[in-house]
DNA sequence: CAGACTTATGGTAGCGCAACCATGATTTTG
DNA sequence: CAAAATCATGGTTGCGCTACCATAAGTCTG
C-alpha cells in the first residue's frame, strides 16, 4: 500500500541535474560531490577530477534553494537604498556589486523610494531570503525596521552617512560637517548671502544635514541665516536651473547658492551660462557629491566629493569580514569628504 | 534506537517563525496556512482572519527557499547587463524594477563587464536560482550561453537592441538605424566631412552598429568615409573632451563629429566651449541615448532619445506576461528613438 | 607495534514549504 | 430526496541539498 502511494505520488520534478546525478556518474556519494564544490581541500585529487569531470559533463548547476535550505545560510546580501535615479546610489551599488560577487555572494536590490514604511516591509520580505547579511542607506528607520534588524541577528552595514548609534556597523560621512566646510569656504571667499536649495528636504534628510552644517556656519560668523530654498521634484539638472532663476528672483540679495547635489548645482551652472549670468560675480554657485561633470563646466563647479564606490567597497568588505568570522574592525568608519574647489565660487 | 538517533540527530534549525508555527498558533493544518497566503480565495473567510492574525502576531516571513525548492518555481528574474557605470543600463534596470517589484518578483543584478566570457559564466550561476525568467542585454551571446537560456525553456528577453533573431522575445531598437538617422541629419544640415568617435567598439557593439548606420548614409550620399577614431577608455564626459581635441588635431577637416553617446558627446560640448571652440560653426557635435543633461548645454547636444526606461518596463511586462501565461503579444518590439535636432548640429 | 589521532568517505535525516491525493461537509441537480 | 458535484480542509511526501554522525583507512607517537 505504502509502496503504491510512494510511486503514485512522485511529483514531477524539475528535470535538471541534481547532486545525486553528478555522485553517481563519478561513482561516489552525493555527499562527497557535495564536498568537492564547497570545500574542495576536503576530498582526495583524484576524486575531485572525477567529479569535476561529471559536473562539467552533465552541466550542473547548483540548487540555490536546496542549498540555502539545508544549511539554514545564503550567499544573499541585500541592498536597500532610498533611490535608483540617482547618480550616487548608483555607484554604491556598483562598488558593492564588484566586492560581493567576487566573493560569491549576490545582492538583492531594494528600492524604499524615501519612504520608511516601504523600507520597513521591503526589510521584512528580504529577510524571507535567511540573508547573510544586509547593507542599508540611512540610519532612519521606522521603530518596525529596527525591531527586524535588531531581531534579525546578522551583520548590517548603515550606509552613507556617519553616525552616531549604527545598529551594527556603519560606513559613511557626515553630511553636517560638510555642509559647515562648504558653509566656511563660501565664508572665506567673502560671500554673505548665502542660501541653500534642495528637494524634498524631510525626506532627503541627508540633504538637510547639509543644510544644517551651512547654517550652522553662518550663525556662527554671524551672517544672515535663510530657510533652504526647497522644490518638490527630483533633483534633476532641470530643476537646478530652474531654481536658480526663481530663487535669484525671489531673493536678488543671495551672492551665493549651495545646491544640495551636483545634478542641480550643474543644471545651475549651465542656465547661468544660458542665460548671461555671470557666475561667481553675480552669484556663486556650489554643489555636493563630486559628480564628473561638475569639474567640466566652464566655469568649473566647487563641490564637495564624496568617496561613493569606496563606501559601496567598504560596506560589502566589512560585512564579509564580519560574515566570515574575521577580527572585527572598527564599527564605524568615517570615510570622509574633500571639498573641491574651483571657479564657480 | 531509531528514536534515539532521531532525538540526537535533531538540526538546529534557524529558530526563524515557520508555517507551522502560524498554524498551530491558528488552529489549522499548515497546508491551509499555505494556502490562505498563497491564494487568499481558497481558504475560508473565518480562517483567513485567524491566520493573518498569527501570522503578524508572529511576524512571520515566508522561507523563500523553502517555497522555491517544494514549488520548483521561484520569483527571481535574473537581470544580465554589460555594464553598470553607465547612465543608460540603469534606467533601464529601474523600469525593469518597477514593474518587477510591483508584481512581487525580484530582480537579480549580473554584470558581465562586456565580457562574453563572463556572460556565460553569469547565466549558469544565476540559472541555480531556477528563474521565472530572464532578461539579457544585447543579442550577441557565446554559444555556450545560447545552450544554456534555449535548454532552459523558461521565458526570456533580450533588450536594447531590436534584431533579427531573438532567442525567445526582444525589446530594443535599430542602432543601425538610429545611425543612418543621425548620418542624414547631418548631411541634410551640410556637412561633408563626418567622423565617428567612440570607445571599445569591438565590445559595445552596439555603438559600432550606430558607426555602421552613420557609415550607410556616407555611403549612400557619396561622402568619405572614415574608420571611427577609437578610444580605449571607458566612456565619460572627461573622454569625450579629450578626443574632441585629439580628433581636430588629426583629421582638422572634419565638419561635424557624431560620437557613440551623450557622455562624450556632451562632454566635446563642454570642452569645446571652454577651448572657445565654435560649435557648429567650427565643428558640429552629435550624440547619442537622449541623457537629460544634453539639453541643457550651450548649445544643446543633438541626439537621438532612447527609451530607456520604457525598455525595461516593456521587457519585464512581456516577461511576467508570458510567465502568467497570457496569450504571447509581439515576439520582437521595436520600441523606436527620436532624433532631437538641437543647436550643435 | 598497540593505541590514539587524523583523514577521507558515506548513510541518514531534516531544512520549510507546496504538490498531490484523500476526506468530510455542503451544495446542486434531476 | 438520493446521487453527484463542489468546496474547504487536512495528511503525507518529496523538492535537492547539507548537517550530523558513523566508519574505514591511514598516520603518528613513544
Amino acid at each position: 500500500m505504502t509502496s503504491t502511494r510512494m510511486a503514485v505520488r512522485r511529483r514531477a520534478h524539475s528535470g535538471a541535474v541534481t547532486l545525486k546525478d553528478v555522485a553517481e556518474r563519478a561513482g561516489v556519494a552525493p555527499i562527497t560531490v557535495s564536498r568537492a564544490l564547497n570545500a574542495p581541500d576536503s576530498v582526495s585529487a583524484a576524486l575531485r577530477l572525477q567529479i569535476d569531470e561529471a559536473v562539467s559533463a552533465l552541466g550542473y548547476v547548483r540548487n540555490q534553494y536546496a542549498g540555502a535550505l539545508a544549511s539554514a545560510a545564503s550567499r544573499i546580501i541585500p541592498v536597500i537604498v532610498p533611490s535608483l535615479s540617482n547618480a550616487v546610489f548608483i555607484e554604491v551599488i556598483q562598488g558593492i556589486q564588484q566586492v560581493l560577487e567576487e566573493a560569491g555572494y549576490q545582492p538583492l536590490l531594494g528600492n524604499t523610494q524615501y519612504d520608511l514604511e516601504r523600507e520597513s516591509k521591503l526589510v521584512a520580505t528580504l529577510l524571507g531570503w535567511s540573508p547573510a547579511g544586509l547593507i542599508v542607506a540611512g540610519m532612519r528607520h521606522s521603530e518596525r525596521t529596527r525591531t527586524l534588524l535588531r531581531g534579525y541577528g546578522r551583520p548590517l552595514v548603515e550606509i552613507m552617512e556617519y553616525g552616531a548609534q549604527p545598529i551594527d556597523m556603519n560606513v559613511g560621512l557626515s553630511h553636517i560637517r560638510a555642509g559647515e566646510a562648504m558653509g566656511r569656504h563660501l565664508i572665506e571667499r567673502g560671500y554673505r548671502q548665502i542660501g541653500f536649495i534642495g528637494g524634498r528636504l524631510k525626506q532627503d534628510y541627508r540633504a538637510a544635514q547639509r543644510f544644517r552644517g551651512l547654517d550652522n556656519a553662518l550663525a556662527a560668523a554671524g551672517l544672515p541665516r535663510r530657510p533652504p530654498f526647497e522644490h518638490d521634484e527630483k533633483s534633476s539638472a532641470a530643476i537646478g536651473g530652474d531654481t536658480l532663476m526663481q530663487t535669484l528672483e525671489r531673493a536678488p540679495e543671495l551672492d551665493a547658492l549651495f545646491f544640495a547635489n551636483d545634478d542641480l548645482g550643474v543644471g545651475a551652472l549651465l542656465r547661468a551660462q544660458r542665460e548671461g549670468i555671470p557666475v561667481p560675480a553675480r552669484v556663486a554657485i556650489a554643489g555636493f557629491n563630486g559628480l564628473d561633470i561638475s569639474a567640466l563646466t566652464t566655469p568649473a563647479l566647487t563641490t564637495i566629493v564624496s568617496p561613493r564606490q569606496r563606501i559601496g567597497e567598504l560596506a560589502a568588505r566589512k560585512l564579509l569580514g564580519r560574515i566570515h568570522g574575521e577580527k572585527p574592525g572598527p564599527a564605524r568608519v568615517d570615510v570622509g569628504f574633500r571639498l573641491e574647489i574651483r571657479a564657480s565660487t
